[in-house]
RNA sequence: GCGUUCAUAGCUCAGUUGGAUAGAGCAACAGCCUUCUAAGCUGUGGGUCGGAGGUUCGAAUCCUCCUGGACGCACCA
């Protein structure tokens, strides 16, 4: 909420509780405020039909006109930031004092310096985000991208805002498909080493295909795999650990290590993390309880650096890598204190958990007494809240495992209500019983219709590659009219063929086209609402115009431009007590400017309720939609300083704000494309 | 069958804690570059907000039913 409304509100409240006696608090009286849909009734406005619920009696135009009445009498205590009220219908219409409005807005953005509007918090939540959470052995798709660009857009909201923020990145690294993936590199002789050395994604995948698809055929195969998955869970669970002690001790954990068992007892095999694939003696890995361990532990470490590799060229971070494995060494311990306390049954074998209003019910042990997805989320659930005694933690995962969270909070309502039926286990009691109303399933729509030209799969890089030569060949168009814009002044570039560019100039392509194709990419996943299913379309993605990514990274390169050519101020040297005059040809599209500069805070907090980065998306191009039609319809270069000086304001306003919702958007900001 | 979720312009979507005249972009058509980057801007056409009821002074928004789609529904994750 700016100042002015703030002002506004605070002069409404208290006129009414004077003049009527109606105390009504700041946030209701703050809700009695709407901004109306047109310039032409103001800027803020009360509905006569709203102030009704606070004991204003009569037809809508008598409580406007009650209404107007009590606020019009104390005027003059606003009238320097407020112009004018005024009745129309069943509404007050309040209008602002645009110079002061416009001014102050602007001044603030400009010198906040990309700060505007963050958060600081007297009491920050410790927020944790899972997200991204691929799973190992299988090629990073799209769909990973929707949750990973979601997820990292969230903890930048968060943080803004002002709180403590932990990004977690919970590896699919275990269950039966790895029973499977073992199983087909013991099986099959034909592997190529070098292959798997250059590129160990595409090859584990490969096998992954090949196993499901030999295993319908050979049901020999599903037996060999359920076993091998087995063995590989009873060696992690080798040292027999307690939980209640695990849960003691986590706080000195480094859970990312997945270090769950130690080097003396997996002895020689897995000593030298360096072995070489070509190296490998298959025979006395495959037949060998470390052996497993270890070709598990190797899988795992091959996709982790393709993963990280993917990361980093999009601009991911984590603070955290956790696995599902590090879970599964508990899940015994899980399935015995659920089943001991009443709280979960045997069924068939395995262990359930009937959730008042959720029909399928919970399974946390299979019969063969393996672990599941749902009894690892509890453990890892409760582990964090032992490490980081949490808040809130939002999981960031398709719609598509809803029943799954379902399920997962469910239960963690239900040992809550039942904590007491738990005995010898004071950590995980004390843990368990402080989850509940914590969780957060933050859910998205799947990517429908996306598909290469010949397969199903979309793999990210190429995914990104397309994007990329799509903007380079876009900006290699370009480049024949952009003059010495692009590379800088001095470089003659216009008609120069790419061969002739120097090496710098050749850099410079590169990465533009490519923070282009990037910032394509993520935009179109993050400008609708999450929830609903994106329909995906190779045109819209490589458009780069309208509602894009790259239209935002243009209208901040396009500031960055003139303001350059305007002589590139330093706002300090400049008179910061401006003010625009209403007289100015462009003053009320500054103004409108500077109202939307105004709504960013609001738009932000509403992002971070939702947990819906859209919100800012739809933000930032309604802001860049109305800087650009200013630019094109005023001119800057060649007007006196006097003229000049407020507007270096203005740009340096907006560009601060596109850039810093860029940032939260996780699309790259370019000085020049 | 049960559950979740969705249906707004030809296409992709905003608008959803009920409020003043339902908005953008793309595509189509007509314009704007000797002047700050045309990845831009201006204009035109395009809507029974899936359908029918209901609640309300007022419904794209809330409720019920219907139609159509997506997803999920016990030993996968």
């Amino acid at each position: 909420m700016d100042i002015f409304k703030e002002k506004l509100v605070s002069y409404i409240k208290a006129e009414i509780k004077d003049k009527k006696n109606i105390d009504i608090s700041n946030k209701e009286s703050e809700k009695l405020i709407k901004n109306p849909p047109d310039d032409s009734f103001g800027d803020y406005s009360i509905a006569s039909y709203y102030a009704a619920k606070y004991g204003f009696k009569g037809k809508p135009e008598q409580i406007a006109e009650e209404i107007y009445n009590i606020l019009i009498s104390n005027f003059d205590k606003i009238n320097d930031s407020f112009n004018k009220i005024e009745i129309k219908g069943a509404y007050v219409n309040f209008f602002l004092n645009k110079v002061k409005f416009a001014s102050h807005t602007i001044r603030k953005a400009a010198l906040s310096k990309g700060e505007y509007g963050r958060g600081v918090q007297e009491k920050p939540l410790k927020v944790i985000i899972d997200f991204s959470s691929p799973n190992i052995a299988k090629p990073f798709g799209v769909g990973h991208l929707r949750s990973t660009v979601i997820g990292m857009s969230l903890s930048k909201i968060y943080e803004f805002c002002g709180h403590d923020v932990t990004k977690i990145n919970y590896l699919g690294d275990f269950g039966t498909q790895f029973g499977k993936l073992i199983t087909a590199f013991c099986r099959y002789n034909d592997i190529d080493f070098t292959e798997f050395e250059k590129d160990p994604v595409k090859i584990l995948y490969g096998l992954y295909v090949r196993i499901h698809k030999d295993e319908l055929a050979d049901a020999a195969i599903e037996e060999e795999a359920k076993n091998r998955f087995k063995t590989l869970e009873d060696f992690i669970s080798i040292n027999k650990r307690k939980l209640d002690d695990y849960l003691g001790s986590v706080n000195n954990t480094k859970i990312e290590n997945n270090e769950h068992v130690s080097s003396k007892t997996t002895g020689e095999v897995c000593a030298s993390q360096e072995i070489k694939l070509s190296e490998i003696n298959k025979n006395s890995l495959c037949g060998t309880q470390e052996g497993q361990y270890y070709l598990w532990k190797l899988f795992r470490k091959l996709s982790i650096d393709e993963f990280k590799r993917i990361y980093k060229s999009i601009g991911i971070e984590f603070d955290a890598y956790e696995g599902e494995a590090s879970s599964a060494e508990f899940s015994n311990d899980i399935k015995e204190i659920l089943l001991e306390s009443g709280i979960a049954e045997t069924s068939e074998g395995a262990a359930i958990i009937h959730i008042k209003g959720i029909n399928t019910p919970a399974l946390i042990a299979k019969s063969d007494g393996t672990s599941l997805y749902l009894s690892r989320d509890i453990v890892t659930a409760v582990s964090r809240m032992a490490k980081y005694n949490f808040d809130k933690m939002i999981y960031v995962v398709g719609s598509e495992q809803a029943l799954h969270f379902n399920q997962l909070l469910g239960i963690f309502g239900i040992l809550k209500e039942n904590i007491n039926k738990i005995k010898d286990s004071s950590n995980f009691k004390n843990y368990a019983s402080l989850i509940d109303g914590k969780l957060v399933h933050v859910k998205f729509g799947r990517i429908i219709g996306m598909s290469t030209r010949k397969g199903n799969l979309v793999f990210l890089e190429d995914y990104l590659e397309e994007a990329r030569l799509k903007a380079k060949e876009k900006l290699e168009e370009r480049l024949k009219n952009l003059e010495d814009s692009f590379f800088g002044t001095g470089s003659v570039t216009s008609l120069k063929p790419e061969k002739e560019l120097t090496e710098s100039e050749k850099e410079q392509l590169y990465s533009t086209s490519l923070n282009v194709g990037i910032g394509a990419v993520i935009f179109n996943d993050l400008k609708t609402r999450r929830t609903t299913d994106v329909n995906f379309n190779w045109d819209n993605v490589l458009s780069f115009e309208g509602q894009t990514g790259p239209y935002l990274q243009y209208t901040v390169s396009r500031i960055n431009s003139l303001l350059s050519k305007l002589g590139e101020f330093d706002l300090n040297n400049l008179n910061k007590y401006f003010s625009f005059s209403q007289e100015d040809v462009d003053f009320n599209d500054i103004f409108l400017i500077s109202k939307h500069i105004s709504y960013f805070n609001d738009m932000l907090n509403e992002a971070m309720e939702q947990n819906e980065p859209s919100v800012l998306s739809t933000y930032a191009l309604e802001l860049a939609s109305l800087f650009n039609k200013y630019y094109q319809n005023y001119r800057l270069i060649g007007k006196d300083f006097e003229y000049i000086e407020p507007r270096i304001f203005m740009l340096s306003a907006v560009r601060s704000l596109l850039a810093a919702v860029l940032n939260l958007l996780c699309i790259p900001v370019l000085e020049r494309m």
